[in-house]
Order: structure tokens, then sequence, then C-alpha cells
RNA sequence: GGGGGUAUAGCUCAGCUGGAUAGAGCAACGGCCUUCUAAGCCGUGGGUCGAGGGUUCGAGUCCUUCUACCCCCGCCA
């Protein structure tokens, strides 16, 4: 609709341009949107505005100037002038009903387009070392990650997913280290527990089941316990399984599901870590110093220079870091979002910076971040601050076992990711009106429930008279919603392109209002049979859009409630 | 001390990359079920957009200074 319009616009400058109104060199970055009040049309643009000094005329005065030259369109049916020089534009009647046949028309895949026009994105997320199961912080990321892999699908990308994690490093040899103590019947509180060991319950449940000899089998990995406590080696591979294979339950729980997983452990045999170091020195981006090698990544644009080889030897997380990143260049992702939490911030410019000393090729921006801040749950108005079985922190398993999929993914991905989120479990677990999630879905089921009520009555929706007849939706409320339609493909591609999967659940909720007013100011199976078949085509539409919409979010669309 | 984020109604948050009278939900108050699902709808009240300066036709939005809170600043990940 905004291109067709724009192109209606841009006939009129070329005119102007002609008749010597407007200059030939004009840079016309004007805009089109979609107006909040009625009375203000459709769309309007502020292409006056921006054009009224190189014009040098008045803002309206020119504004009249450009509705003068307006070539005549079956799209609009008039244009206003108003306030500083808005033009606001008035959708015919036709145009703005076409929307439902079109929706319709395309069903799930309205909404969808071809921006990515099938490059590849890569998408890295939740990335959770195997050492316990996933806590709320995850879950965001998991559902904002996971929400941007369907936007980004859903707008032409071929969008690979990817959790990355370290089996290898010294928190494995950590976990490895908890579960023998547990092995050994010892407890956090022992003098002889280790130092800096994992204290949650379920470190007692990996232990069992080692000594119990159960096999285990995660996604990527099956190991079965050997039971002996003194082999370190056999207990920290049966650890890592037994901790991904739970973390793959959470994510199941979840309906989260990636293309790869991705070792940590897998760049060090494959030998691109030495690799990657053989390459920085011989750039001669890098120095010894205390018995340490140095990487200077104050050469491009970090505020301290880091380490990459510890005097001790080992290397630190930042080399593996730079490793992997290069490995996905070379995979061929032009383009890769890394959805992380906030926390890892400083780790953004410094691998940046370490592909840059790489001289690869990489584009300095690349890759591109994703950071959410901290999620802190509220239960009875006080922070709730641990789980039983985990510990320290609050698991997502927990979340999800007490107020469902649904709630735990719409809440954790409907905030925009730099906003520190709040997580209210009473308000998540209520089944009123005060739940967003239950308010949409609810949209969803009462589209559904009036064709089975019509089913009951022994009828059914005429579809093509509907169609035919939508010149019948004349009411006000019958036009907002289908200019809340019209807008949903330009709210998908926006979420994809901006990386805020949020404004899909914020336009839902607003679509599911405009329809909940609309339902009870009007009825819908009327007698009349023309008006009743267009309305349910209305309703068809909606309860369309808000099932697309919600699948983006990764949230259920019931046909009844 | 340095870097990043945030600051909008009593509370939780939107605000479409600078537009017209700043919105929604909750909470408060008052209405609507013999009629398609009341997990719904209608109405009322509620604001110095943290503070000061600047940029311009126009600023919640951009720049700058300051304040408060959160995160990071390791040869941990």
């Amino acid at each position: 609709m905004k291109e067709q319009l724009s192109a209606i616009i841009q006939q009129a400058l070329d005119q102007l341009v002609e008749a010597g109104t407007l200059p030939a060199d004009h840079a016309a970055s004007y805009t089109i949107e979609r107006t909040r009040d009625p009375a203000h049309g459709d769309l309007a643009s502020n292409v006056a505005l921006v054009l009224a000094k190189v014009a040098r005329r008045k803002p309206r005065e020119l504004a009249e100037q450009i509705r003068d030259a307006l070539p005549d369109s079956s799209v609009v049916s008039q244009v206003e002038i108003a306030g500083p020089g808005f033009l606001n534009f008035f959708l015919s009647d036709d145009s703005s009903q076409a929307v439902v046949r079109r929706v319709l028309e395309e069903g799930k895949r309205f909404g969808c387009s071809s921006q990515g026009q099938g490059r590849r994105v890569q998408v890295e997320f939740v990335s959770a070392n195997p050492t316990g199961p996933l806590h709320v912080g995850h879950g965001r990321g998991a559902a904002v990650g996971d929400s941007l892999c369907r936007l980004l699908a859903a707008t032409g990308w071929n969008v690979h997913s990817e959790f990355y994690y370290n089996d290898a490093g010294a928190q494995i040899t950590n976990l490895a280290l908890s579960v023998q103590a547990r092995c050994r019947g010892l407890g956090p509180e022992d003098p002889a527990w280790p130092q800096d060991g994992y204290r949650g319950e379920y470190i007692r449940e990996v232990a069992s089941a080692y000594l119990a000899g159960e096999t285990i089998d995660a996604e990527d990995r099956h190991v079965t316990g050997q039971g002996d406590s003194e082999d370190l080696e056999a207990i920290r591979e049966f650890a890592v399984a037994y901790l991904r294979r739970e973390q793959d339950l959470d994510l199941k729980a979840f309906g989260v599901h990636f293309d790869e997983y991705f070792l940590e452990s897998a760049l060090y045999e494959s030998g691109e870590v030495e690799a990657t170091v053989e390459r920085l020195v011989a750039g001669g981006h890098t120095y010894e110093e205390d018995g340490a090698l140095w990487l200077r990544t104050t050469a491009f644009g970090d505020d301290k220079d880091r380490v990459m080889r510890k005097s001790e030897g080992g290397y630190t997380y930042f080399l593996p870091d730079v490793a992997y990143h290069l490995n996905k260049w070379q995979r061929g992702f032009e383009r890769v979002i890394n959805e992380q939490g906030a926390d890892h911030h400083s780790t953004v410019t410094r691998v940046r910076a370490g592909l840059q000393a790489l001289e690869a090729g990489i584009p300095e921006g690349w890759p591109d971040y994703v950071l959410h801040q901290m999620v802190t749950v509220m239960r009875d108005g006080a922070e709730v601050k641990l789980s039983k079985r985990a510990g320290s922190y609050v698991a997502l398993r927990d979340l999800i076992d007490e107020v469902g999929r649904d709630a735990t993914r719409y809440f954790l991905v409907a905030r925009a990711p730099t906003s520190q989120l709040t997580f209210d479990i009473d308000l998540a677990l209520s089944q009123s009106n005060d739940n967003p999630v239950y308010y949409i879905q609810y949209a969803h089921a009462r589209g559904c429930s009036m064709l089975r009520k019509l089913a009951e009555q022994g009828e059914e929706w005429q579809t093509t008279q509907g169609l035919e007849s939508l010149d019948r939706l004349q009411e006000e409320h019958e036009r907002a919603l289908l200019k809340r339609l019209d807008q949903y493909p330009e709210v998908v591609a926006s979420a994809a392109q901006a990386c805020e999967p949020h404004s899909v659940a914020n336009y839902l909720r607003e679509l599911a209002g405009e329809f909940h007013t609309w339902y009870n100011a009007h009825k819908v199976l009327v007698e009349d049979r023309p008006l009743r078949d267009a309305r349910l085509a209305l309703s068809e539409a909606v309860r369309q859009v808000i099932a697309n919409g919600l699948e983006l979010l990764g949230v259920s669309a019931p046909d009844s409630m």
C-alpha cells in the first residue's frame, strides 16, 4: 500500500520538477506513515514539509501544488492538507477492503516477504555451558532468539540457528568435581566440597544417575554412566551429556529448536584455535608480556589490550570466540546475529577487534549483536531469587511448569530486549483480562467459535459471497480493523529488520483489542447473509493474522478456550 | 574512574528510525451477560516524557552536560 502511494507521490513530484516548482536535484527523504487518528486519513506524508525549503515555498502552499499534481488513482479517494502541511490520504473503500481478500488468499504466508532474498543468516543464542539447567535469562535469550529466527525466515532469509557451548573448560572440570563429590556422598557443606563447586540439587541427580549406570541421550551426544567415582574423565563426559539432555528438555518444553550444536572443543580439535593464534601473530598484532601473549585490540577500538594465551599456557575464552566467529564467516554467513545477555557486552568490541586483526576481509561491524537486559522474577510482590533444584538462580523449567509455555514465551519476548524485564508470575498466571497472552489467544478462539456456532445452526460461511460483499464493511470499527490488518506485513518486516520481535507482540495486542471492540459492538452472525459473510471474512482475516503473529512468537493459537 | 543500557500515568511498559491533541494494560471509580465465549466491552479520573542547554518549520525521539538505577571493566565464560 505504501509503495503504491509512494509511486503516486513520485509522479506528482516529477511533474513539479518539470514545471520548475521543484529543483531537479531535490533529495526526497520524505516519509509515508500510517495515521493514528482516523480524521487524518489512512496514510499521511510529510513530503511538503520536507521539500518546502528547496522549493522556497510555504509548506501548505507546496502541499497544495503536490496534491494538484497527483495522478488519478483508484487507491486514493481523497487527499487533504492539514496541520503544518501534511498530506492526508484517504484510501478508497476498494483498496482498504482488499486486504481481507489478500489475507485469505495468502493464509499462513500473509506477512511474509522476500526481503532476505534467500541470503544466509546465522543466529546464535542461548549458548549455555552444560553446567546446570537453563535459567530465566537463558529463557529470554531463547524466546527472543527463536522468535528472531522465525521473523527472519518469514522475511526471506535462509536461517541457521546455533547453540555454542564449551564442554571442556575449567567450568566443566568444576562440574565433574562437583558430581564426583556427590558420588562420594559429600554435600556443599562438607569441608572437602570442591571450591566453587556447583551446589544445586541437580548435581546429586547427576551423580546417582551416573552411579546407576544410566544411558543419556542428548540431542548431540549419548553417554552411559560408568559408575566409577574415581574416573573423573568418565564423570565429566557423563555430566556434560546429562546436563545437555537437561537443557534439551528445557528447550523442548519451551518449543525452541536448534539446527546445530557447536562445540568449543571442536575448534581445538580441528586446529582452528591454533591457526587463529598463528594468523594473529603473523599479522603483527600481538606481543608478549608477563609471560602471556596479548592481542593489541586497542588498535581496533577496544579500551585495553587482551590476553589470548595465559602465562600458564592455556588460552582465554577470547581466542576460541574469535576462532568460532572466523569459522562462521568461512561458512559463508554474510550476516550473523548473536543474541546474548547484556552482561557479555564487553565481548562485543573484543570479538570484532579480533576479527579485524585477522585481516580476513570481514566487515568492521560484523557480526550483529542483540543484547538483552536482566530478568527478575516476582511473586507476591517480592523478588524470587532461586529455585530448589538449581540452587542459585530461577530455573526456566520452573517457570514453564508453573505458568505454561505460552505465557512464559510471551512475557519474555514482549519487551524490548534493551529494557530490564520484570517477570510477574502472578500476572502470567492470572486467567483474566490482566493477561495479554490470553487476551490475544481469546480473540483467536472467538473467531473460531463463531464459525462453530454457525455450523451448529446447520449453515456455513459463504467465502465467495463474503469476499464479494466486502463493501458492506462500513462501520468505523471495521475500518479500523482493515487498516490494522494492512499494517501487519510492515510490522513483520520492520521487526525482522530491527531485530525487535517485541513489536509483533505489541501489534497483536492492538489487533486483538480492536477485534474484541468490534465483536462487542456489532453482531457478526446476522440474518443479512451478504453482511454476515463479509463480516466472517473480516473475522477470518483477523484470526489468520493473529495465528500468523503468534506463530512468529512461538505462542500457540487455540481454537477454543 | 572508563564503557554500555535504562529513565514516559500510582505500577508494568509501547511509542512505527524527527511529525499533528504522548498511548495501552493493570490498579481506582461507574456501567454492560434471557442475544455470536464476560479470559470480553463501554465510560471517568490520572503526565513538567529524570533535569538543564542545543539542533529546526516541528524533539519523548537527534546532540551535549548533569542526576539516579542496572550490567560490564579477570591471564573467568
